[in-house]
DNA sequence: GGTTTCACG
DNA sequence: ACGTACGTGAAACCG
């Protein structure tokens, strides 16, 4: 079969409505908004169902959208009630009908409306204009009324469920579906009426009654013809003549006019692709964040955004005279860079782009020369993958001068770390475009071409990257902690942390022996066995068989279970199996996989990840291995180093993070617990609950008091509090202003921040990073609420955040000016580790800490606690 | 791919 | 009257 051409009719009106419903569930007031309020829910719905369509595109397709103008349509003329039963359009919809043009201007989609004529009209004139000239035609709408126009060309896609669930009606599935032919849709209208339309059609003829009409007498007209000479019977022929003409009316109402004059000709549908710098600035608008991600490149015309130079592959870069700065970019995974080799790499200046694969570049003297020659300075994006995935591979890297990534992260830490959204958020997408793709011809080159692309654009943005972070005074966090830190985690992730697996395994036997036992016991109360893993089947056994909690589905969450515990054995017996479970899979069988054969764990630490300022830990998490729980934290035992001399060495802030609000907020009297080594949770104790000086604390107000503690860096809620407390909201309340009343400077600088991040939309750490908080004035009170105490967490969370990164640039600097062998190994939030030899022990311990506690200067003292291990299990007093 | 649950700070 | 702690990553289920 011919290879047919390709056009796409769309009904605009009718998906923006789906489209509107299908993702406004909590009702106008939870819907999606960008900050200054407007609705872009429909419009998110819309734009992801459009890419999903040009997705399938190779070029050469057409689509075209037509929408309706306004009400004074023909119809309306002719049957002053057409769709006058319509329920008003909801007021969060409406201003999503001139966005979505916007949206198809930006895409470079075909779109008309004009008034006198709907939608459909337009739409079935421009589908029988592509069926005539031998397109392969497909219409999307929810409107069933397209029907009429399914022919041997045209396929009408009807939306079911919003709008994901499409029903394709072909002129052989018609018949099967509804009963009848295409064209007899109308005549169908004519008898049944259509109440959407406000068209009423005979009166006493519904669905079964014209179904069986049209299949006994054709049409509309041969059934009128039928009644009147008296071959249809009783009541349904007689009201047939008696509303004959109110039928036609509806016949005719119903009809799609397929010979609208257009000003437009059906080769203007032809699809070109779109302008990436105009539709990236549509998604900037409305924050559609995720849209960029899923533009599919290939439609991407061209010649927009800077100019670059064409990538050529080379094997060796011998006789290119590059500038004394380039870009570099590697081609590799940046989620296994650790085991997975590099395909290759990318180095660009202004004149050129050149690919060369690993395994020349390995032989290439030139290569491995600009690699290794500090004086040639590299711009990259991501220096730590580049210096460890080359490095893998025996080439050295230096002078890397800039990186991409990190200056963007500063910049805005909400950004996704995927390359391309974060290059288009300086105006350029680094996808390759259609023409590159088809040039090169093969599909998987394109890698090739985003290498290329990043290397090029890390080189010519560095300038505009760096002069922003210079407008928002955060060049220092820059090039003082961020760029320098890569390269000291880069040290730590190649280093790794020992992991002994035969040990594990062991560790991992008396879990899995607790684990099945636990198993056996749920599946004999609750007399069958079912799999305990699920949520659901767990609900199942516990609400509806066992009727636990009065036989009502409150959730399985160890909250919830731990209220139920009484109630049935079978619940300790979930809990246990949930424990064990997860130890299993996540400590056991997760970590083993990542052991290397070098017998350490290389995790990954993310510096462009948290929003923020803190690292994250991947491939594995080392962050948070477990450490609460008594059985659990067993599994701190397999790490430990072979050689018999290394020891661990653990090092943890002490309240850092209450140390940094009570400097932030200059609050003297908390500032002076800290100074006078006080136990903070104790002296909050003492203030919100009025203990003498002279009393002992008890536990359980100590207790409360540091749930109030935490409540307050967290963004206070009374209701919140009262869960973690075990008391009610009024109690809590109360605790709270106690709270505040006792430290008053605090509860003034948490007002200011909110102040702050209303007004500007940001908040700041100690160091000028930023957080923005987009959703602070969204109409929505939760979300307001929750991006309130966002707001408030950040700079305390952000400062330590900073606070221990400036730590282990301080740390590094130690070790490598006094050349020890000692090594750091990973950072906890508020906790480093190191790996140091017996013959360093003495002098270490109290040395970091010392680098530690006096890293910044802060208006509270600061105090780092370790002690030394054998296993990290012991590495702690 | 989204949701639930749970490990850490 | 709202709906209720901040920041992460991994595994498993489920549609």
């Amino acid at each position: 079969m011919e290879n047919k051409k390709k056009l796409i009719v769309i009904d605009g009106n009718s998906l923006l409505f789906r489209a509107y419903f299908a993702t406004a569930f909590g009702g106008p007031q939870s819907i999606m908004r960008s900050s200054d309020g407007t609705p872009t829910n429909a419009i998110f719905a819309f734009s992801n169902m459009i890419t999903k369509i040009i997705s399938s595109f190779t070029g050469g397709e057409s689509l075209f959208v037509g929408f309706d103008a306004d009400s004074h349509t023909f119809r309306k003329a002719e049957f002053d009630a057409y769709k006058a039963n319509r329920a008003p359009c909801p007021e969060e919809l409406k201003p999503q009908f001139p966005m979505s043009r916007e949206f198809l201007d930006a895409m470079g989609i075909l779109h008309y409306e004009e008034s006198g004529i709907e939608a459909d009209d337009i739409c079935g004139t421009v589908a029988k204009l592509g069926s005539a000239a031998g397109y392969e035609v497909t219409i999307y709408t929810s409107d069933k009324d397209y029907l009429q126009l399914v022919d041997d060309n045209i396929t009408v896609k009807l939306t079911k469920k919003g709008l994901s669930v499409l029903q394709d009606v072909t002129p052989l599935s018609m018949p099967i579906d509804f009963g009848f032919s295409p064209k007899q849709i109308i005549d169908f209208k004519g008898l049944r009426g259509d109440s959407s339309d406000n068209l009423p059609g005979i009166p006493g003829i519904g669905d079964k009654t014209a179904v069986k009409l049209i299949n006994e007498y054709g049409s509309f007209e041969q059934i009128v013809a039928a009644a009147k000479d008296g071959r249809i019977k009783g009541k349904v022929g007689q009201n047939i003549i008696d509303n004959e003409e109110l039928g036609r009316t509806c016949y005719r109402l119903a009809t799609i006019m397929i010979d609208a004059k257009l000003p437009f000709g059906l080769q203007d549908t032809l699809y070109k692709g779109y302008d990436f710098a105009s539709i990236s600035e549509f998604a900037k608008k409305y924050e559609l964040k995720q849209f960029i991600q899923r533009l599919p490149p290939n439609l991407k015309k061209g010649g927009d955004g800077p100019r670059r130079p064409a990538l050529k592959k080379v094997t060796s870069l011998a006789g290119i005279a590059f500038a004394s700065k380039v870009g570099l970019a590697v081609d590799v995974d940046e989620a296994t860079y650790h085991d997975v080799a590099p395909s290759g790499l990318a180095v660009a200046d202004q004149n050129g782009i050149y690919y060369i694969d690993i395994e020349s570049a390995k032989k290439d003297e030139a290569t491995k020369r600009l690699l290794a020659d500090p004086n040639i300075k590299k711009d990259v994006y991501d220096a730590k993958l580049c210096l460890l995935s080359l490095a893998g591979e025996g080439l050295k890297l230096e002078g890397i001068s800039f990186d991409l990534v990190l200056a963007a992260y500063i910049l805005d830490s909400s950004l996704t770390a995927s390359a391309r959204v974060i290059f288009s958020s300086f105006g350029v997408d680094v996808a390759p475009s259609k023409e590159v793709v088809e040039d090169l011809g093969l599909f998987s080159e394109g890698e090739i071409e985003l290498t290329g692309n990043i290397a090029y654009y890390s080189l010519a943005l560095e300038e505009k990257a760096m002069s922003s972070l210079k407008e928002i005074a955060a060049e220092k966090l820059y090039s003082e902690i961020e760029f320098p830190l890569a390269f000291v985690l880069a040290k730590m992730e190649k280093e790794g942390f020992p992991l002994n697996r035969g040990e594990l395994e062991k560790i991992g036997e008396t879990f899995k022996a607790k684990r099945d036992q636990a198993q056996a016991k749920v599946y004999e109360l609750a007399g069958h066995p079912f799999n305990i893993a699920s949520p659901k089947q767990v609900a199942t056994v516990l609400y509806e068989e066992l009727k636990l909690g009065g036989g009502k589905d409150k959730g399985t969450s160890v909250d919830v279970l731990k209220e139920l515990e009484k109630e049935n054995p079978i619940v300790t017996y979930i809990l246990s199996f949930r424990k064990y479970a997860k130890l299993c899979g996540t400590y056991i069988d997760g970590l083993i996989p990542h052991i290397k054969s070098d017998g350490k764990i290389h995790t990954i630490f993310n510096q462009a990840q948290t929003t923020t300022g803190r690292l994250s830990s991947s491939n594995p998490n080392l962050q948070n291995i477990s450490a609460r729980d008594e059985d659990a934290k067993e599994i701190r035992k397999a790490f430990h180093y072979e050689d018999g001399d290394t020891k661990i060495l653990s090092l943890d802030y002490s309240q850092i993070e209450l140390r940094v609000l009570a400097s932030l907020s200059n609050c003297q009297s908390y500032i002076d617990v800290f100074n006078n080594g006080h136990d903070v949770h104790s002296e909050t104790a003492r203030k919100i609950f009025n203990i003498a000086p002279n009393e002992e604390v008890p536990p359980l107000l100590r207790r409360r008091a540091k749930a109030v503690n935490f409540a307050i860096i967290y963004g206070t809620s009374p209701f919140g509090l009262a869960e973690q407390i075990d008391g009610t909201p009024y109690e809590a309340s109360a605790i709270i202003r106690n709270f505040y009343s006792a430290y008053p400077e605090i509860g003034e600088y948490l007002q200011s921040i909110t102040d702050t991040v209303t007004r500007q939309g940001y908040v700041t750490t100690l160091f000028g990073r930023r957080r923005y908080l987009h959703e602070i004035n969204d109409p929505v009170y939760a979300k307001r609420e929750a991006a309130r105490r966002a707001a408030l967490n950040a700079p305390v969370q952000g400062t330590a955040a900073d606070l221990i990164k400036v730590a282990m640039l301080k740390v590094d600097e130690f070790l490598s000016k006094g050349n020890y062998k000692t090594k750091m190994v990973l950072q906890i939030h508020d906790e480093l580790l190191f790996a140091v030899p017996s013959s360093e022990v003495e002098v270490m311990l109290p040395k970091l800490k010392e680098i530690m506690e006096n890293a910044i200067s802060l208006k509270v003292k600061l105090s780092a606690e370790g002690a030394y291990g054998d296993t990290w299990y012991n590495a702690k007093d």
